[in-house]
DNA sequence: CCCGCAGCTTGATCTGGGTCAAGCCCGGCC
DNA sequence: GGCCGGGCTTGACCCAGATCAAGCTGCGGG
């Protein structure tokens, strides 16, 4: 591993008037098998950019794609305060965003997988809001935002699906407070859970088995949680016989009691 | 009056599969004197939508006002479940949103000031997301989302700007996420009063003064923590000479307090 | 094959903030 | 003017989860 994907003990990656490097992950000049580069023939196509368009319009689309990138494990798609130029659609490969404040300390905001677009929150000040850091070997493509505006410009369908995106990013945030200032422990991991597994599932995996990409850490900064109560939390739900847990396997083994966790009102008021 | 603006208690509005009641603000006809609608003589035009047009653009731009409501304090803009059109622009007056889990519990995932848009979180589904309540008596003006889109497509720098404005606020959904992940108590309140006078001085009030339009509660469900909690840290806060409080009347004595409390590094790791 | 170490588990203890309870304050209404 | 009720404050106590600490485990590299 040539670069410790440290943004725990991160230092103040916000507070840099200008970005000293670009990144560790440089847009390597566009390998040659990645020529084909096209979303009409991409199998993430329902879940990713375009949807519901006429093929004259796929074929426009196709365009916004300027080039793919191959992230590296533990290297970063982008970096807060970084310009901003393109926004990134993950062809395969899983990452983390996450937020440093300026004392060091810092927050998970988001997981995402393939289908999904990050960069969004650079848009606002032209600079990148956070880090993008893969969690395993990445493919993703490249769209440079001035592209994306003028072809939803011309093409109305896209102009909406890039108001939807963005309005989902907004409303999953909404889901994250929601956990985040009122949950217990328990609640927050089986919620998380149930929306890993239901993303898994869109993407055709198995509805019952997964692979953490991330550590507890990660898990416990995304969730407002340590560690050890990550670690804690999974014991007493194999314990309950709800999930197995072998290192970062998990089996679901009882969806229902997930949901049950989740919407019980324990004491709360 | 009329009605409780109950957020708390509130029931599953979220599951209702259409809209039961067009939400208790209807969209009164135009008034009459609200015929004169135009953000090219609004003095909030650069808080607001259009920012940087020429005078021409800027004119095309008045036509996404389709009209004005009042609203009154207490009752709802939205409500979540109802059908999107529209997105508003905060005139005067003042706002929460917030969202309701299955179970009953709520949370306010924002307050909304004059210059500010709400709405956006109702795009990705054609249906609101989330309740807006007006905290005090206000004035949004409507503006169709269709229309929105339409003129984006014609006004460049209309699109960016609405793409600007779903950005910032998913960077601040980012700054809440981090608050409420792993900031202490005075840490959030301490933030949250810098982040109300910050908005606040941009719209030409005091810097030093404040009257809280929330309840206790409000704030607390907002910062994750119960109203107890927050009425403790702002008797600390009085009682270390930071601030002064009168029911909801505040002064800021000594803002730099509040920086060095929000970027103290307790033990936190 | 073994070593080293990052990541994970589990136990013991501590504590910030939640919970429960009792009153106060103030503005609106009769 | 007095009453009523929502909102706020304050105190006493408690508990979920943080913190501290001690291993364990399994993978990557020499």
């Amino acid at each position: 591993m040539d670069q410790k994907n440290s943004c725990h003990q991160a230092k103040p990656a916000q507070a840099g008037p200008d970005s000293r490097r670009p990144s560790d992950c440089p847009a390597r000049p566009i390998d040659a098998q990645a020529i084909k580069v096209a979303c009409s023939n991409c199998n993430l196509r329902e879940l990713c950019m375009p949807v519901g368009l006429s093929p004259e319009e796929l074929e426009r689309v196709d365009g916004v794609v300027a080039a793919r990138i191959k992230v590296k494990r533990g290297s970063r798609l982008f970096r807060a305060g970084e310009p901003f130029k393109a926004l990134f659609a993950i062809r395969t490969g899983f990452f983390k965003t996450c937020v440093a404040a300026a004392d060091g300390r810092d927050q998970v905001t988001g997981f995402q997988m393939a289908g999904e677009i990050i960069g969004l929150d650079g848009i606002v000040s032209d600079r990148h809001a956070c880090d993008a850091v893969a969690l395993e070997d990445a493919e993703v493509c490249v769209m440079p935002f001035e592209r994306i505006g003028e072809l939803a410009r011309e093409v109305g369908a896209l102009q909406h699906h890039v108001h939807r995106i963005m309005s989902r990013e907004i409303v999953r945030e909404h889901g994250v407070m929601l956990l985040l200032g009122g949950m217990r422990a328990d609640e927050r991991l089986a919620a998380f859970l149930l929306n890993l597994m239901q993303r898994l599932h869109a993407r055709g995996f198995s509805r019952s088995e997964l692979v953490l990409r991330m550590t507890r850490e990660e898990i416990g900064s995304y969730l407002g949680l340590k560690l050890e109560t990550v670690s804690r939390t999974f014991s007493k739900f194999a314990g309950d016989g709800v999930i197995e847990v072998r290192q970062r396997h998990l089996r679901i083994l009882d969806p229902a009691a997930l949901h049950r966790i989740v919407d019980q009102q324990p004491g709360h008021r």
